[in-house]
DNA sequence: TCTGCCATGTAAGTTGTTACATGATTAT
DNA sequence: ATAATCATGTAACAACTTACATGGCAGA
């Protein structure tokens, strides 16, 4: 049920349509939840059969019409509910682990070329976050109530980038060590 | 196909029952993958179909007979190149950071006991973590191959948590200040 | 006596992935 | 011309979750 919800946080902040939340969950921004576009088209189906979010298709020249989304009143109190009910903690599931838990079996350079990728593709995550923070919370104090939770995501995003990136440091150098002796 | 090769991996290192495995993958040494018992016994099925893993029963007197899996040399050759293939960051999934985002449509003090609450899983998965670390790796430059791989990975669990831990600090201080101003 | 551990599974339902499909507009 | 962006979806399949099911043994 979190997709749902996940969903109704998004659109609680900023009514759009499937498009634009499908580019909020995709690629370099999706700091709190990820999806495809077929799973948000299914989902915002079912929503709006349920209850929890209206439509309103938005007439376009030039482009594709396309359905506004906002949650509704009902919508807001379930979210509301579902947030009062406490959670697990997110279930582990990271490939990179798995390849270096069983990372003997296969060469060295291979290893350390994986873990150079995706060292890069987290150091530009991290510079996308910190962008968003200079751009929209140069004054943390000033912050409105949900900017201010909003903001509490991206600075877990900051977190969560710069803890890997302080364990490629360490991985790397200490793979690379070990090369270096055979 | 990832469960299949987190599996793998974890059959290479030490061969064991779904039972074990599933011990493995749940709860709080599960710092690389989880899954439930249900997903373990069908993959395992699987894997063993396709001759990747085999199966050895050993009968057991005063409890059940259970079956000890290992890795074929197929499914560590398949390891190897599934190891070697690059693979995407994992997707993120945060109920938690759902809710946080969300946050303004709910009482504040619900908010901060949520919190609190991960915070304490947070903080006894590192203690489990950083018992771990006592027991089997205390003096790494005298690690296996294999065993210096599996630091790694609990390193990055470590890691892991602090940073959450470091979050729910700055997440609690400030969602607390705003709470005294009402 | 009751709970928890050992050990394995099935069945039904939900969620997520991959591939397919359309069609206009804008920028290179 | 070609690719990318906007905008929405369907269909088939794979992965995951939840609930059900069994049964002996050990310890409080």
């Amino acid at each position: 049920m979190a997709l749902a919800h996940a969903i109704l946080a998004a659109l609680v902040e900023a009514p759009c349509s499937g498009y634009d939340l499908a580019k909020r969950f995709n690629g370099s921004v999706d700091f709190f939840w990820s999806a495809s576009h077929q799973q948000i088209y299914r989902e915002l189906s079912k929503l709006e059969n349920q209850g929890w979010i209206s439509a309103e298709t938005i007439l376009q020249s030039g482009r594709p019409d396309k359905k506004l989304y906002k949650v509704t009143d009902l919508g807001e109190q379930e979210l509301k509910e579902w947030i009062a009910q406490p959670c697990e903690l997110a279930p582990m599931k990271e490939d990179l682990l798995v390849k270096i838990f069983a990372g003997h079996v296969a060469p060295k350079n291979v290893i350390l070329q994986e873990l150079e990728r995706h060292q890069k593709a987290h150091l530009e995550r991290l510079s996308t976050y910190k962008n968003l923070e200079q751009q929209y919370f140069q004054h943390p104090e000033n912050l409105s109530e949900s900017a201010q939770f909003q903001y509490l995501t991206l600075m877990n995003g900051i977190s969560y980038e710069q803890s890997w990136l302080a364990w490629y440091e360490q991985a790397i150098a200490l793979l690379s060590k070990t090369i270096e002796k055979i």
